[in-house]
DNA sequence: GAGTGGTCTAGACCACTGT
DNA sequence: CAGTGGTCTAGACCACTCC
């Protein structure tokens, strides 16, 4: 087994004992290239290994610290539902609290909103998905919710619908009117349409330089891709969200009813 | 900016720009650093940083390459219903095909399966979601499915049930009997249970290194962890399973269909 | 200024694969 | 065997943070 391995299980099994709390400082690399006797590419490259298994992780200038588990983000199967009763309900009350309130237990103050629109041709995936030509105009919107006390995004998103459908009513096409009461739901109610049921497709990836600056993520923290597609009462695509969720935050809560045997 | 960076930056364009295509090999470490300029080590991390990524994957004494996009496991929603319609059909009709084949596609004969038993005491973590006294003696089942092509694993699965309310149905306790037809459901069947609902909890981390091993995963790809939960007609959770899958091929799909409007 | 992590080098040797 | 990636060293310099 190689000298960085062998430091690597050691340093991972003071940590997972507890021996290395949560928030610990580590020793300085220098100071530990001298307790484990290798130079310090090696010591670097032992403390690389538990970073990409994020148990650690590193700030320059300051120091290495083990990892705290992070506050989960729980998203759950029930939250479409819910919003959907909303819909119907007075500003006010939709206006008092939203979804991401919901999921992660923060209020309304807690959280910074930032929406920006714009308009794009669809590319072939978009056009499959949506069920219209390659190239049909489309709204693009783009949502970050950051805490204010943490200063951390918790998703980027981007929503797509067609913008001929969407022009009816020209106040959806401002992002001015962000965040609007209720949601996308209530702006589709606006346009007189009603959803039938909403497809969660999820998968994950490593994130690309760019989100992994956005995210606040560090080296080795996968995110997830949740493609959330809003089918109509009249089974048409009239919504797509793609959602980028930090993986080390976020967890999905799924239920599925089964049907009762016929006595 | 780094001089790994931009050599990162640079072999990413070429890749994501498809001039370096899925499968192919890249030059040589040695090679690179020549046409780089650059030092062994500093052309090493840059890699690295494309590994961590999962754009590229390297084979000890044979090169590196440009990694292909994999075959994605798709696991929906319907995946549950579908199992408890199939409980009471017969042996035969059971036999002949399973979940696994369902998400994936393939015939029975192209997978191999691996079941283990055993018997330990529930730790808090158990404990807690099956609402029974810390140390209560579980049955413990360890499963593996591998494709005899690839011979790539599809998932690690850890099933968990309380192991008196098992005991009534011998034949449950046996390893032997695996694969058993209809799987858990029907096993749960011959006990007299039905299921009323099961819940998905999922969630993303970084592999340990024995998942990195049992997987066949590469530097940097997540795992998803699902933890899926079965509640019986009871209200009685009477089974729990661990479901580590590969995030590199693994996709859910979850359908919510929400209730209509009022008229 | 002192202490920390981040980058980089030139060169060595080892381990694995295929011929 | 030749060619590949994997490990390791000793030492240098830089960038960042805190006092």
């Amino acid at each position: 087994m190689a000298k960085y391995e062998r430091i690597a299980d050691d340093l991972r099994q003071k940590i997972l004992s507890g021996e290395l709390a949560p928030g610990a400082r580590m020793s300085a690399e220098t100071s530990l290239t001298e307790q484990y006797k290798v130079s310090l590419p090696t010591m670097r490259q032992a403390l690389g290994v538990l970073r990409a298994e994020g148990l650690i992780e590193s700030h320059h200038g300051i120091g290495t610290f083990v990892r705290k588990p992070r506050q989960k983000i729980r998203r759950t199967t029930d939250r479409y539902q819910w919003e959907k009763d909303r819909v119907r309900l007075s500003d006010g009350k939709r206006a008092a609290t939203g979804a991401t309130e919901r999921d992660t237990g923060l209020k309304f103050n807690d959280l910074e909103f930032y929406a920006k629109y714009d308009a794009i041709e669809a590319d072939d995936d978009l056009a499959q998905v949506f069920n219209v030509p390659h190239g049909t105009k489309m709204l693009r919107r783009l949502y970050r919710t950051r805490t204010k006390s943490e200063n951390s995004p918790l998703s980027l998103i981007y929503s797509y619908l067609v913008y001929d459908v969407v022009k009816a009513n020209p106040e959806l096409l401002d992002e001015e009117n962000e965040p609007w009461p209720g949601g996308t739901q209530h702006q589709l109610y606006t346009l007189g349409i009603e959803l039938d049921r909403i497809v969660d497709e999820i998968s994950t990836r490593p994130p690309t330089p760019d989100e992994v600056e956005q995210l606040d993520l560090t080296q080795g923290i996968a995110v997830f891709n949740l493609r959330k597609i809003s089918i109509d009462t009249g089974d048409r695509v009239v919504e797509v969200s793609n959602v980028i969720l930090p993986g080390d935050r976020t967890e999905f809560v799924y239920m599925t009813k089964l049907k009762r045997w016929d006595a």
